[in-house]
RNA sequence: GGACUGUUGGCGCAGUUGGCUAGCGCGUCUCCAUGACACGGAGAAGGUCACUGGUUCGAGCCCAGUACAGUCCA
């Protein structure tokens, strides 16, 4: 035979080993040419719904995809199994600002910039890296396995999505939940863009605080201000201390001469200012420390001060720029001599200037180091500026919206009272760990307006075509009071259109009509008569929330010819897997919107929420760092499945995920550990330069050293690659499935047809109640989202019950027992099945062998099959077939045998040596019961009763008690070997027999605990006792 | 600053209403190329369950406090 031995295919009818790269791509496409993952409204079954947490199309799935992914999969493919409609909704997200931003820098590296093209041409750039990104990750979610219904998918931007944001748009905006307005947003100077709060990063800065003098008006002295941004004292409108300082009495209506700027500011009182610990502040809180009891006030560059601001009706003076540069040319106008001198510095700038004026002028009192946090955005990195604009905002704040939120959580994770009524959609959402439910509570208990416009290109254009009002009689309209927007009848809402106004703060008024998609061809008529569209585009996440209603085709299902009915059947959806820190942005905001469009109803009944999948060091795993994984090389190096069960059995409930990270090297493929180093910003990370771990004297680059840029890797000296050992465990239980599976083939030629398992020995009742127990486990451990659980419920059921002792214990016996092949075959199916939804190729590729017993049957275990394991169906033991009893009695036999190892094992016999029992009463009844388990089992030739004679060298050990002795183990017993274990088992048990005594001559303990415990611990009394005096006896006869 | 989570053999983790001898994987040591599998089999060593106090007949588990670590939110 030249066959390559890995190929070859024996009785089995499966090749020797497995190779995930043999099978992988063949399974994925047997799977798509049926068609499988196909979801059919039309279907009676029930459906099982999911969307996918649309991934960035900024870059490749990283691992944190593979495991919420691996997730996923693993529950559809359970539900499908189990006869469920799956529908698992693919798409991608254009993520606006993510994906611009890698866009820019990529044509920064040509000398390129944004502004160099036209909107157009831009979006197309961006276009083009969205495409290629698009197909890598649907490429990957394939080759992960992931039953998605790849027909259906969908992108934030398609038409499909775009006419949902439309709609959604439309329709908050006539109902008054979204608006725009003029406030303070977070703002990038770099991208000059706003961001939302969420795209924020808060970062310990190494500061000043600095002390500046401000003069009263009436020449009576001066009051020092403590701020760690002097540069906004340009815009000063006031100065604020705390009513119950006692100094307030005497600078009551008193003013404030401003320096450099010489604007008149008054000193209010407020609740807010921090009063010094001098003045009686608070000790307990860090800012009384350095505070001085008087808070300069800079309503438009900062949140509290522009809370400040409105509580005293204070003017807003804007001084910065987009660019975060001072600037009078945004709403400063009282610009002296002497402040000019500072117009168009940076704010870096502009704050040495500031301070070096200050100091120069005998006004700066003090200076101190400071450490605070300071927002940066998420990014660009840079500090964010608070900037006051004109942005669209979505009052999510209202009741309909927060409020529903809220009432769609289930009561009983509410903390508090649950507000929580009969309306449809109420009480709805279940979380599951429960406790990220108080995370979702008190981030809409604090929310505040959802500024939603981006000053970006890629993204969705905000529909909405505005002028400066022309109509006099509407400009003078008395319902134009404040800021808020009036509804006006005019043409536009004649036709259908949502026509608002308002007043601006300058005065003049604002005219905005925003188009649904059916009026588009309005558009032209409105630029006609002077009005334009807006620039800015929505926040990604606008269009993420509306995902479960997008992806089904709303609002207008009935337009595309596969989406009739989908809405109705598949929203809800049966649960939302996703990250922690996707809660606040996304979570919320799908709850609000579905329940808002879709009267009540709620997106999810059940949201999941998944470990944090970190470094070895407890670092998550970030670009930067270089200490990420692409899932991609783990499937080169590992497989698919053995990706997905390792990812399965590392989510548990409540630990974060650690993965270490090994390199490979790219001259001999080998992984090593590499050698790892602190690097500035604290984390660890794999130094720059390894070492090969064969030839030192070759060197590679790490991640870190080429994502740090502090190595290139060249032709001498390659990038290395990152994997990890962990996944290993994954790689050897597909393994061990495959070769069970060949062997337990190999030896079922010609099973029974049906079997009553009462019928049979107890190895096969045994085995039988094993797999019905299994099942039971995985089943519960995917209802409440335990998939380490359910893992290992794959596992132990596979290599410890059926691999270890079925196949070990039949394998004499099996050839020549139809029914025993039947329990062998049956029990084979029942666990290629469970194993499919942690890994569906090897089981898939294991099918067609494994399925030619397709006809047999064990009463009791139900099983349907077709050509292909995906739709098959999952395996449902009844009831009956859990024997208790046989598991007691088998546990007693599994004891036994390892009794007789161990005793084989201390003294190093080789395996192949047959011995004799000599057993005692309860020994001979297990051998009884276990027919001829413990002698293939454990050696065993020959069961002797106790009374029969012996050899010198005869060992003894204890079962249950009692003495028996092993004939033929050694051929010269090692007396002191003997009498050292002897001894230290002795000593062990006695101390057991001391403990229970004392546990029974306990009143409390006799009188309180249950009585089966307590008839328990004096079982064990009497067996330790028993083994006590046998051991002794052994003792005595050993000297 | 707030919230959440964790601290169990060298490493990574289980431990479901408090109750037999605290489990699993990797690693370590011994034996084994036995026709499924060395990505394997058999056996062994290794743990004062972070610390302090409390509740209880009984605590890894419940309560209070302390220390350290991580995550999220300000």
């Amino acid at each position: 035979m030249i066959a390559n031995s890995a190929t070859e295919i024996d009785s089995s009818g499966l090749a020797k080993s497995y190779r995930p790269g043999d099978h992988e791509s063949a399974m994925a496409t047997r799977w798509r040419e049926a068609g499988c993952f196909k979801a059919n409204p039309h279907s009676k079954a029930q459906p099982f719904t999911m969307f996918i947490p649309p991934p960035n199309v900024t870059a490749a799935l990283h691992l944190g995809h593979a495991l919420n992914n691996t997730l996923q999969d693993t529950l559809a493919r359970h539900a499908r199994m189990r006869g469920m409609d799956v529908l698992w909704m693919p798409g991608t997200d254009h993520a606006g600002i993510a994906t611009q931003t890698v866009v820019e820098r990529r044509l920064a590296l040509q000398g390129k910039k944004r502004v160099d093209f036209s909107r157009d041409e831009f979006v197309a750039q961006v276009q083009a890296w969205k495409d290629e990104y698009e197909r890598v990750i649907l490429e990957q979610l394939v080759a992960m396995g992931c039953s998605c219904d790849f027909d259906r998918t969908r992108f934030t931007m398609d038409p499909v999505c775009a006419a949902g944001v439309r709609a959604g748009f439309f329709r908050l905006f006539q109902d008054g939940l979204i608006e725009r307005g003029r406030r303070l947003v977070n703002w990038d100077p770099k991208t000059k863009t706003a961001i939302a709060d969420d795209e924020v990063v808060m970062r310990d800065v190494d500061g000043k605080m600095w002390y500046l003098k401000y003069p009263l008006s009436d020449g009576s002295g001066t009051i020092t201000v403590a701020t760690t941004r002097p540069e906004t004292m340009l815009g000063d409108t006031a100065v604020a201390m705390n009513p119950k300082d006692p100094r307030a009495a005497s600078l009551r209506g008193k003013k404030i001469r401003l320096p450099i700027v010489g604007r008149e500011i008054p000193i209010v009182e407020d609740d807010y200012v921090v009063m010094s610990l001098a003045m009686g502040g608070d000790a307990s809180d860090a800012k009384a420390e350095v505070a001085t009891g008087f808070l300069k006030v800079t309503p438009a560059h900062d949140p509290n001060d522009f809370d400040i601001g409105r509580r005293h009706n204070l003017a807003v003076i804007n001084v910065l720029g987009p660019d975060g540069a001072i600037s009078d040319r945004h709403g400063w106008q009282d610009v002296s001599a002497d402040a000019k001198a500072f117009v168009g510095l940076s704010r870096e700038d502009a704050r040495k200037a500031i301070v070096n004026w200050f100091k120069v002028n005998g006004l700066l009192e003090n200076e101190r180091p400071w450490k605070h946090a300071v927002g940066h955005s998420d990014r660009s990195g840079v500090a964010i500026e608070p900037w006051l604009s004109d942005q669209w905002f979505v009052r999510v704040t209202d009741e309909r919206l927060r409020g529903a939120a809220l009432k769609a959580m289930a009561p009983d994770q509410f903390e508090g009272v649950s507000p929580a009524g009969k309306a449809p959609g109420d009480g709805e959402i279940r979380f599951f760990p429960p406790r990220y439910a108080k995370t979702f509570q008190s981030w809409h208990e604090s929310l505040r307006d959802w500024c939603i416009s981006r000053q970006l290109w890629w993204g969705h254009r905000i529909p909405v075509w505005t002028r400066d009002a022309k109509d006099e009689a509407l400009t003078q309209s008395t319902s134009l009071r404040g800021a808020e927007m009036v509804a006006v009848n005019s043409k536009w809402s004649a036709l259908g259109a949502a026509h608002r106004m308002r007043k601006r703060d300058d005065g003049s008024v604002e005219e905005s009509v925003c188009l649904p998609l059916e009026l588009d061809h309005v558009a032209a008529q409105l630029v006609a008569v002077g009005f334009a569209q807006d620039q800015d585009v929505l926040d990604t996440w606008f269009s993420s929330a509306l995902w479960p209603l997008s992806t089904l085709g709303w609002p207008h299902p009935e337009k595309y010819p596969d989406m009739k009915g989908m809405l109705e059947r598949y929203n809800p959806s049966s649960v939302l897997s996703t990250a922690r820190d996707i809660i606040t942005l996304w979570v919320s905001r799908m709850t609000m919107f579905n329940r808002y469009f879709l009267g009540g109803k709620v997106p999810f009944k059940h949201v999941y929420i998944h470990p944090v999948i970190q470094d070895g060091f407890g670092q998550r795993m970030s670009k930067s760092l270089g200490n990420g994984l692409d899932p991609r090389d783990v499937i080169h190096s590992h497989g698919a499945d053995a990706l997905r069960y390792t990812l399965l059995d590392l989510t548990t409930d409540t630990q974060d995920v650690r993965v270490q990270i090994d390199m490979i090297d790219p001259e001999s493929g080998e992984t090593f550990e590499p050698e790892f180093m602190r690097a500035p910003s604290g984390h660890m990370v794999a130094a720059p330069i390894q070492k090969s771990p064969k030839t030192p004297s070759k060197t590679m680059v790490s991640t870190y050293g080429a994502a740090s840029g502090l190595a290139t890797p060249s032709a001498e000296q390659p990038l290395a690659r990152n994997t990890s050992g962990r996944f290993d465990m994954g790689r050897n239980v597909a393994t061990k499935l495959w070769n069970a599976s060949r062997f337990a083939l190999m030896n079922t030629p010609q099973p029974a047809r049906e079997v009553d398992a009462a019928t049979r020995p107890l190895l096969d009742r045994w085995m039988l109640s094993r797999v019905a127990g299994a099942l039971a486990r995985a089943d519960r451990a995917l209802s409440e989202y335990r998939f380490s659980d359910f893992a290992a419920a794959g596992y132990d059921l596979l290599w410890r019950d059926f691999c270890d002792w079925f196949l070990e214990a039949a394998k004499p016996t099996a050839k020549n027992d139809p029914a025993q092949q039947c329990v062998m075959a049956c029990s084979l199916s029942s666990i290629v099945r469970m194993f499919h939804p942690a890994m569906p190729h090897i089981s898939e590729a294991l099918w067609s062998a494994v399925n030619k017993h397709a006809a047999c049957a064990v009463r009791g275990l139900d099983m349907k099959s077709t050509d292909l394991l995906a739709t098959s169906s999952w395996p449902v033991a009844h009831a009956s077939l859990i024997d208790a009893n046989a598991e007691a009695e088998f546990a007693r036999a599994q004891a036994l045998v390892e009794a007789i190892r161990n005793a084989r094992g201390e003294r190093q016999v080789n395996p192949k040596k047959r011995i004799k029992l000599l057993a005692s009463a309860k020994a001979s009844q297990v051998v009884a019961l276990a027919g001829g388990v413990v002698e293939t089992l454990a050696g065993v030739d020959g069961v002797l009763p106790l009374t029969h004679a012996r050899s010198s060298t005869a060992a003894s050990m204890t079962f249950e008690g009692e003495e028996c002795w092993l004939d033929g183990l050694v051929d010269a017993l090692d007396i002191g070997a003997e009498r050292a274990r002897l001894s230290k088992l002795l000593a062990e048990r006695q101390r057991a027999v001391a403990g229970y005594k004392g546990k029974l001559s306990n009143a409390g303990y006799m009188a309180k605990a249950p009585p089966t415990v307590v008839q328990e611990t004096q079982k064990m009394l009497l067996d330790a006792q028993a083994e006590v005096e046998t051991v002794e006896r052994s003792l005595r006869e050993l000297a």
